[in-house]
RNA sequence: AGGCGCGUAGCUCAGUUGGUUAGAGCGCUACCUUGACAUGGUAGAGGUCGUUGGUUCGAUUCCAAUCGCGCCUACCA
């Protein structure tokens, strides 16, 4: 092995092995009880990979390994989604730099134009998730627009649309006028911006003054048709139902009364009312649309000004001047400004405020977002919703944090109807046709809906334009990419799915209509719980995006990159280029030398390290380096086990073996490690799993069990046995480690065990307890470890990722092995600290006294003679007469043993004295702590006995250590 | 406005039925290139657990109030 971990030359070299041999799709052979499945979150085939992706599947990897490991037939569902206004973009701008326009190609070129960059450029993703070592089941990935999705899209469509629940309305939507299209509430983002609240005056007809009205797009008063005041308001109680002149239009509207809407407290307490340009104004509309005064209005109140691209729009031939001629044809904020000039003019304008706002723009195109009257498909909401707020209710659905069930309630509960129609091109063409007498029909074809209506072949239908939204399709995901609506093997085997991984930003969008679905077509729900997991920042807490220039790209973290490729990756292709230069700033002050690389397993290792309850994910590259060098240290440990075990007798044929107090110490922490690993992964909690992993590999395998084996290996006083029982103990472990841990570090783990695992012998049924074994209890002679029969391994086709997962075996926690370990480390510490504090070096050797020894101490210092001179460097040890106080010296206490190291020569009496002061302060304060409590008498009455005896012990124990320090410091100080 | 969440070491965070000297990583200090690893070893410094009350024998943990921060939803024309 190379002295230094690499993770260069092994990620890639081991992921295409693991693909090409398929041990990513589902084994037929899997032993386990139960399937276990997951879907991805599919992510936009225009997407690349962000932290965010790289941190679920993280997640979602190590779940889908962990289970495959034991035993279950699992599957990754793998696949990408057709991004529908997304994708037309991309294509669209590279269409626009041939100096044409979608519309040139025509409807069906531009879609196949589409499917070209699709197969071309559309896997970007699907590259950087094999990067990020994710066991996705490639062999079946699905796409949102392949045949089958595009069949159960359409079955979905036609069987809602039959039941009811799928119908076509003219209803406000939200208009995107760049893209010409409606988009949904959630792709929607309302920031604040400045704006301005312009008082206009509304004069009344009978020429009695004025109404004044505050708006913030005074443009839109070309389409109101009343003005609404609360029927309590004293002050204009009794002006409801006259007449206003509505300036610049010639049109006179009334003074209608409306409790709900218009809060008389705020503002003039007059609110303009322009229904087909405001949601809030349309449900007013609605509520008085069939008093006289309303619906005798143009269009009965209903007044749209704008085309879809937001300009004033032209009269019809029927409508006259009903928009004033001036203003047809200007852009919205060109008119607003040309409306206050003119309202100026004739003194209507009371005044202008400077006003913060909520601006709604879209998510994708950036424009300001216009509710405007349309024709558009929806889902009535409300039934599906019904079944689907039950089912997290009865707790067939768990959300884990618990918490965020509140979300989904909240939202659910108040659910609208779902608008599904898109004006583009590329997506699910709604399956409806229409006749040229406007009538509708809805089929799974158009061959279908003649059938079924009788209508001849030439008679002329239409298909409707309209695309649908691509979370239409993705609601789906769970059944259909299994196969649905054909009844598969698959959708048998996995449905409904076993968790579902994903951030809290899309539990509206995706994860509700997906539990709507899933129990309206598969009836049943699509997964049993829903892990939410954090969004990940930036080292400052900054939420990572592509305008702050804050982004990092996973990859760049696992190869690396150096600051100039950096600076450019951040600051090209950025929505405000005027940012540039700060986001350079910025970078080259976080990354002064760049990004080293740092590889997969350490990434993976910080995200599973990280995934703890909060909301949010603090990304340092500091961090990540710290697990890069735990990979090292693994490397490492690996290094010094094959240095000692290759080639030698490691007891694979299950010779006679001796263990040692350590070997039954490391095998009796790696049961309890293995339990908690266990059990943390199961309960989400990775964190806590990375956390016993990187603590007993490093803190007590490294640091311990390492140096421990290295006084048996070279020692010429050990036996066969007790060599034979290190070397197995050390590959052993390490062997078990490795598939602890292979699911969080898929690499570096499969790399070390394929040299590890033929020393570890883990075959074999017969290879449980018939070693024969000389000295030692029980429970340390048993296998270090093994529980479900693994494949037979073959030289070509083995791996890790198909072993068994490691399960702890209580009979192998050997309680007096840990006692006795723990009373050598703290002899070892002791001497250590000591010396430490001494300042001698500690690669001294220098002489040990041992007083006040019990018979215990005796025993355990016998034993292990040859740890305390090897990792405490003594010179000599020697135990002292009962009464024996021995010379001055250096003190430290194991348990109640003195551990001396004689001052003579090598200790400066001042600093030892300060050493025990400190000690003796310390004792104290637990002293009183421990006497404060004991002599309240509430605690000794009430508090539960094991406590108060805990507190009991605790007392005396420091008052006996006190006392002996203090003789010891007594001593000193006489000389 | 409503809902949710968070304030613990310089930084990032654990701390699940209230009871050890409140832990870890990174950073910091001193010493050590010893034979797996300087991407290392050894020893160490550092916290009135946001604030104030309450419940309790006992509160980082439970309750209330308060301050600060973040997110989501709904927004006032």
């Amino acid at each position: 092995m190379e002295k230094t971990y690499d993770p260069k030359n092994l990620e890639q070299r081991w992921y295409q092995t693991w693909e090409e041999r398929g041990y990513f799709t589902p084994s037929d052979e899997a032993d386990g009880s139960s399937s276990y499945c997951i879907m991805i979150p599919p992510p936009n085939v225009t997407g690349s990979l962000h932290m965010g992706h790289a941190f679920q599947d993280t997640i979602m990897d190590a779940l889908i390994r962990f289970h495959r490991m034991r035993g279950d037939k699992t599957l990754w569902q793998a696949g990408s989604d057709h991004a529908g206004i997304a994708t037309q973009m991309v294509v669209e701008r590279l269409v626009n730099a041939e100096g044409k326009t979608r519309h040139d190609y025509g409807r069906e070129k531009f879609i196949d134009k589409i499917w070209d960059w699709k197969e071309k450029s559309g896997n970007t993703i699907t590259r950087q998730l094999r990067r990020m070592g994710s066991s996705l089941d490639w062999e079946h990935e699905r796409f949102t627009m392949d045949d089958g999705l595009s069949d159960a899209v359409r079955e979905v469509f036609v069987r809602l649309y039959e039941e009811g629940l799928i119908y076509r309305g003219k209803r406000l939507v939200n208009w995107d006028p760049v893209l010409h299209t409606a988009v949904s509430d959630l792709e929607v983002l309302s920031e604040e911006e400045n704006g301005s609240m312009w008082h206009m005056r509304y004069p009344l007809s009978n020429g009695q003054g004025h109404m004044v009205v505050a708006t913030t797009r005074p443009e839109t008063m070309l389409g109101d048709c009343a003005v609404a005041v609360n029927p309590s308001d004293e002050r204009y109680k009794h002006m409801i139902g006259e007449l206003l002149e509505l300036p610049l239009t010639g049109r006179k509207i009334p003074i209608i009364a409306d409790e709900e809407h218009v809060d008389p407290k705020f503002g003039t307490g007059c609110v303009k009312i322009t229904p087909a340009h405001d949601f809030n104004d349309y449900h007013v509309w609605q509520r008085h649309r069939d008093e006289v005064s309303v619906s005798e209005q143009r269009h009965g109140g209903l007044i749209n000004i704008f085309t879809v691209d937001a300009v004033i729009r032209d009269n019809e031939p029927e409508e006259g001047e009903l928009i004033p001629a001036k203003y047809i044809g200007m852009d919205r904020y060109d008119a607003r400004k040309q409306i206050v000039a003119d309202l100026e003019q004739l003194g209507l304008l009371e005044k202008i405020d400077d006003h913060k706002l909520m601006v709604p723009r879209g998510d994708r195109s950036g424009s300001v977002i216009e509710p405007f009257l349309t024709d558009q498909w929806y889902v009535k909401a409300g039934p599906l919703a019904k079944p689907a707020i039950e089912a997290v209710e009865s707790g067939k659905i768990k959300f884990v944090p618990d918490n965020w069930k509140n979300t989904y309630f909240e939202w659910m509960r108040n659910i609208e109807d779902w608008c599904i129609s898109r004006q583009i091109w590329w997506g699910h063409r709604i399956p409806a046709w229409y006749d040229s007498e406007g009538n509708v029909y809805v089929g799974r074809s158009e061959k279908e809906v003649r059938e079924k209506h009788n209508l001849d072949a030439d008679y002329a239908l239409s298909q409707d334009e309209d695309v649908l939204d691509t979370w239409f399709s993705s609601a789906l995901w769970p059944f259909s990419t299994l196969g649905w609506p054909q009844d598969t093997e698959r959708l048998k085997a996995f449905y409904p799915t076993s968790v579902l991984v994903t951030g809290f930003d899309i539990i509206f969008f995706w994860v509700a209509r997906m539990i709507m679905m899933g129990i309206k077509f598969m009836d049943d729900v699509p997964f049993h719980e829903v892990y939410i997991h954090g969004l990940v920042r930036d080292s400052e807490g900054q939420k990572m995006s592509k305008s702050k220039g804050n982004v990092l790209d996973p990859i760049d973290l696992i190869d690396g990159i150096d600051l100039e490729p950096l600076v450019t990756k951040r600051t090209t292709g950025l929505m405000q280029p005027k940012d540039a230069p700060k986001i350079e700033k910025q970078t080259r002050k976080e990354f002064p030398t760049g990004i080293p690389a740092l590889g997969t397993d350490a990434l993976r290792f910080t995200f599973a390290a990280l995934a703890s309850t909060g909301r949010d994910i603090v990304l340092s590259t500091s961090r990540i380096e710290g697990y890069r060098n735990f990979c090292n240290k693994l490397w490492n440990a690996a290094r010094y086990v094959l240095m000692n075990t290759e080639d030698q007798d490691c007891g694979q044929d299950n010779s006679k073996i001796e263990l040692s107090v350590a070997d039954r110490w490391i095998i009796s922490r790696l049961q309890q490690t293995e339990t908690k690993v266990t059990e943390a992964i199961e309960g989400y909690r990775f964190d806590h799993a990375a956390q016993a992993i990187y603590e007993f590999t490093w803190n007590e395998y490294c640091d311990w069990y390492l140096e421990l084996s290295k006084p048996v290996l070279m020692s010429k006083e050990s036996s066969t046995e007790q060599k034979r029982g290190t070397r197995r103990t050390l590959v052993r472990v390490l062997e078990t480690l490795l598939r602890l841990t292979h699911p969080i570090m898929p690499f570096i783990t499969e790399e070390i065990w394929q040299r590890v695992a033929p020393l570890a012998d883990a075959t074999g049924d017969d290879a449980h307890g018939s070693a024969s074994v000389a000295g030692g209890t029980t429970a340390g002679m048993q296998e270090v470890e093994q529980s479900r029969k693994p494949e037979p391994r073959t030289p070509e086709a083995t791996t890790i990722m198909t072993q068994p997962y490691p399960v702890a075996d209580a009979a192998k926690i050997d309680a007096e092995a840990i006692q006795e370990m723990e009373w050598v480390m703290q002899f070892i510490l002791g001497v250590r600290r000591i010396k430490g504090e001494m300042n001698i070096a500690p690669g001294k050797q220098i002489p040990v006294l041992l007083g006040n020894t019990s018979q215990t101490d005796v025993g355990y210092f016998q034993n292990n003679r040859h740890y305390l001179d090897f990792l405490a460097r003594t010179e000599s040890v020697e135990i002292l007469a009962p009464g024996d106080d021995g010379p001055e010296s250096a003190t430290a206490l194991v348990g109640e043993m003195k551990l001396l190291i004689p001052l003579s020569g090598l200790i400066d009496k001042d600093a030892e004295l300060e050493r025990l002061n400190k000690e003796m302060s310390r004792l104290k304060q637990d002293m009183e702590r421990a006497e404060k409590k004991l002599s309240n008498k509430g605690f000794t009455d009430k508090a539960p006995e094991a406590v108060v005896q805990k507190e009991r012990d605790k007392m005396e124990e420091a008052a006996l250590a006190l006392k002996q320090l203090e003789q010891q410091a007594a001593r000193i100080s006489d000389l």
